[in-house]
DNA sequence: TGCCTGATGTTCT
DNA sequence: GAACATCAGGCAC
């Protein structure tokens, strides 16, 4: 399915993170399904500082720097996990940090990996990839195919996205490439 | 309810 | 050797 690679390869990526709110993540694991949509993103571009692409591409960054549509994956702190959406053409990194989601369906799956009721299940970076089992072996997947698919959503009207700065960075503080979805209770500080 | 801190590994300088 | 796109638990108020 080349579709979903060529739409994220032509956008930038904050106009991808405004693209995202409202689409939807199936993860299928052990025979079972999960759906949640996304709620809040972020994006990251390599002429900004904050981003892991903006020192070049490394062997850590190299999935940014690929093909769109495909899941960037890395480690942080020491214990977490956090997962992109790669967007732009090849050779340009950038990505869409996914912050939050809303689970749809498939509770029981999502609760097996990360036992947490209401929005603790899944109201932020690390909280979402535990819930989907999102590991590194993810690292580069193609989000075309299973085991975890995006599907895309009519857009969001304007008026329903929030735009403000990042969140725990300490780089490009006042760049305002966080969108979330207005009132949604996943979202983590609104 | 809200601040503070410890846990812990990878990456880059 | 320091920084880090985080989270959860403990403690004070």
């Amino acid at each position: 399915m080349a579709e979903l690679h060529d739409y994220f390869a032509l956008l930038h990526a904050p106009d991808a993170a405004r693209r995202l709110l409202g689409c939807e993540l199936i993860r299928t694991l052990n025979g079972q399904e999960a759906r949640v949509r996304i709620v809040e993103t972020e994006a990251y571009h390599q002429t900004d500082a904050a981003s892991h692409s903006y020192n070049g591409r490394t062997q850590r960054t190299d999935v940014m720097f690929g093909p769109a549509g495909h899941m960037y994956v890395y480690f942080t702190y020491g214990m977490h996990y956090c997962c992109n959406v790669v967007t732009g053409p090849e050779g340009e990194g950038s990505a869409v940090l996914i912050r939050a989601v809303e689970p749809l369906g498939g509770e029981e799956l999502l609760r097996m990996n990360r036992p947490k009721s209401g929005v603790e299940l899944t109201n932020g970076p690390a909280k979402l990839c535990q819930a989907l089992a999102i590991e590194r072996q993810l690292n580069g997947h193609d989000l075309a195919q299973v085991p975890l698919r995006l599907e895309l959503r009519p857009a969001l009207r304007p008026n329903a996205i929030v735009e403000t700065p990042r969140i725990g960075i300490s780089k490009a503080v006042d760049v305002p490439w966080r969108f979330y979805i207005a009132g949604n209770p996943y979202v983590s500080a609104q």
